[in-house]
DNA sequence: TAAAAATACTCCATAGGTATTTTAT
DNA sequence: ATAAAATACCTATGGAGTATTTTTA
């Protein structure tokens, strides 16, 4: 059930060596261990990872994938114990996740300047899950757009910013200076529904290739400049409001001064 | 050494529940044996996780980042072999690399109508290690800039774009329209060497607050938009060059013609 | 005093070792 | 014929179970 690690080290060494005796010598267990262990690696993920003969050790194309997986599980396992030893240590630190085309570096370089002894990590947000890093933990303060699931959150209204349509250059509209809802009432408009999960890259090629259109915050637009695609204004058209979110209870003495600092910062 | 990856679903099943007993029952295991479970756990990383009465479970601050950071751990192994499992029920798949500012979006619409059954992800590299991603497999393809370690990588060279000097809105050259090399000889600029492994936002916050200048790609400029910073063409700069590359070995069908789509695309 | 975690003991699966056999070139 | 992986068999560690004790609110 549980991918065994040690077993993962042990498949990295034979991958990388192409032969079991030598992998075994560089991990220092004996040969017959090793080729148990890739075996009983094999039976638990139900497929083979190298052709054996004794004349020559190759993967099979699973193999390949799970030699390419591997660097990125190890290491991102070994980065979560540094960290988890470094909170044990005593270093501060403080997770700032934020949505795209939002800019918190002003805020950041505050914080850094009043508390050099916090370290500062930054998570950008998925457009389509914007409050689970706060939720679970991986991020203490966020800086979100609305409309997000605030419940048992606390949330600092920051402002708010017109949304722009973003239609594709070859558009009939595309040659206005601005719009009014009016105009896109013909419209195939992507909502939260549409395509979930998808990197806001990929909608953007959705747009480019006319299926549809969207409305997005300006700063979304302004982050993104695309040689295929117009934003133009809509005079009436809804807002997205700006907040600083963070989870009720975990409130250090550092977060809420970074919330005072953040709040000064981006309300200006 | 390795984590047990056992023992960290154990430890979030505890810091959830908040309580041995019912976290035990939801594991379908006895409490003793999550109580020793925790307790080796805490004993191979270092450090307490949970401070225990009989009346409350609570975590330590090392507990509270280890619960932040497992999610992260469980999910990139679940996907790694997920992705495995994949391969071995032969679903293809196809991972293109690209520095970022490089857009690879219309070779890979392209590919994709050619080969709907073929899976593409996107990776984005890094500029300071752009060609890592390719040696260790994460990557089949990757669209890069120079320099970078060419050794036992095939290149296709793919056309050539100027830098632009990057200053602070404020710095005195900001007014004019363009500059020559001899008008920085008195900056100091950022070199590769300079602020190793720095996210390229970072390297923006430098120039921003007027430390050093910077000679980016012109589209590197154009994908991140600052309202603090100037982009000006420098007449004798050095252009950069762009490339299509891939490992020598491993070329599946797919692979080489997505290279002929990229490579027609791209040059155009 | 009662709820809940820790301890004491069992059993068994499995990692690791050495000696040996099988296999493919 | 030989290099190299697989198998056989042993030991020890550690996971999981039940029964019981300890702790503290």
């Amino acid at each position: 059930m549980d991918l065994d690690l040690r077993k993962l080290r042990y498949f990295v060494a034979v991958a990388d060596h192409r032969h079991f005796g030598r992998a075994a010598e560089e991990l220092y267990i004996a040969q017959p261990v090793l080729s148990r262990q890739i075996r009983a690696l094999e039976r638990e993920l139900g497929c083979d990872l190298f052709v054996r003969t004794t004349r020559s050790v190759q993967l099979t194309p699973a193999g390949e994938q799970l030699r390419a997986e591997a660097p990125g599980v190890l290491t991102s396992v070994d980065s979560a114990i540094r960290r988890v030893h470094e909170i044990d240590r005593g270093v501060q630190r403080l997770v700032i996740a934020f949505a795209s085309g939002l800019h918190v570096a002003d805020a950041v370089l505050a914080f850094k300047a009043k508390y050099p002894e916090v370290e500062v990590d930054l998570l950008s947000l998925n457009w389509w899950e914007q409050d689970a890093p706060l939720r679970d933990g991986r991020a203490d303060v966020g800086l979100l757009r609305r409309p997000f699931d605030d419940a048992g959150l606390q949330v600092v209204p920051i402002g708010s910013e017109r949304r722009v349509a973003c239609l594709p250059i070859n558009h009939p509209l595309a040659g206005r200076e601005s719009l009014v809802m009016a105009d896109l009432e013909n419209e195939s408009i992507m909502t939260t529904q549409t395509r979930r999960r998808a990197p806001i890259e990929q909608k953007f090629e959705l747009i480019a290739t006319g299926q549809e259109i969207a409305l997005v915050p300006e700063t979304v637009a302004s982050s993104y400049p695309r040689a295929d695609l117009v934003y133009l204004p809509i005079d009436d058209g809804p807002h997205s409001e700006t907040c600083l979110v963070t989870t009720k209870d975990r409130h250090t003495d550092h977060l809420l001064s970074f919330l005072e600092l953040a709040t000064e910062s981006l309300r200006a």
